[in-house]
DNA sequence: GCCATCTACGACGTTTCGTAGTAGATGTTA
DNA sequence: TAACATCTACTACGAAACGTCGTAGATGGC
């Protein structure tokens, strides 16, 4: 199990820019300065340095990225891949369930055969982990 | 499918008391009026008739709950069932996720034996649906 | 030592949510 | 029908989150 916080207030969805700054980091290969990340954006939208700076210390603040120094600058990544981010949503979904399993029946009911055969797939790949690991 | 709002804003998570109202709603057999929930949520904390009235209120507005008259008062119900509202969740947290494949080995990763059997077995019932109806 | 660059920190407007009061509408009842 | 209890509608306010940015000061290269 990942975490330990299940039952907790779940975590505020990112605002929009926010997550415009998380998608350039989880786009990344290497961790971005505020310079490398303003630049993306600043290609789309009017947008202050600094503001993008408030917004990466913000996300900081929140784990959602950890930086390091390079030089003067400081360099950002996203503290987990954007997918771990979703499973992690999903699960504080399900705990705020009442009876899962109504829960579960529901949400496979709603995704598309192509996820569903993903999902499939993942269970069995568990089961073959659960065998020889 | 049940939505058309993928990639749309996540809905917001409900608030601390919002939350508390709607488990009242979920819980109750039949609509209730802003009365019942008031009394029912007072007698563990204190709390205005009026606090109640805007809660259940800025549900209906957020299509939440619904409410239909009785006499001068409004009668409110949850418009979805919890396990809907948690299903909507999963999948507006798949939605987000870039590589769904990895972020349902994720998800499948982190539930409990129990969740996983519980999953497999919705996607059963699924092919038996997708059989015979 | 100077200059470009970067950070730290504060600030402001908007929206959401918890919280509640007031005023007025409505239904009940003596 | 007049008084009373009850219910709604509307308004409001403070805290927190977020988008947005400016200013001042630290830092490092030349």
């Amino acid at each position: 199990m990942a975490r330990g916080r299940h039952q907790a207030q779940p975590p505020r969805p990112l605002g929009d820019l926010e997550r415009l700054v998380m998608e350039q980091l989880w786009a990344a290969p290497t961790a971005l300065t505020v310079r490398e990340v303003h630049e993306q954006l600043a290609g789309t939208r009017e947008l202050a340095y600094t503001t993008v700076m408030t917004v990466l210390d913000r996300l900081a603040k929140k784990k959602l990225t950890e930086r390091e120094r390079d030089g003067k600058a400081w360099r950002y990544r996203a503290a987990a891949p954007r997918e771990e981010l979703a499973a992690d949503l999903m699960r504080d979904a399900l705990d705020r369930a009442g009876d899962r399993r109504e829960a579960l029946v529901r949400f496979v009911g709603q995704v598309s055969d192509e996820e569903a055969a993903l999902l499939r797939e993942a269970l069995s790949r568990l089961d073959v982990e659960e065998q020889t690991g």
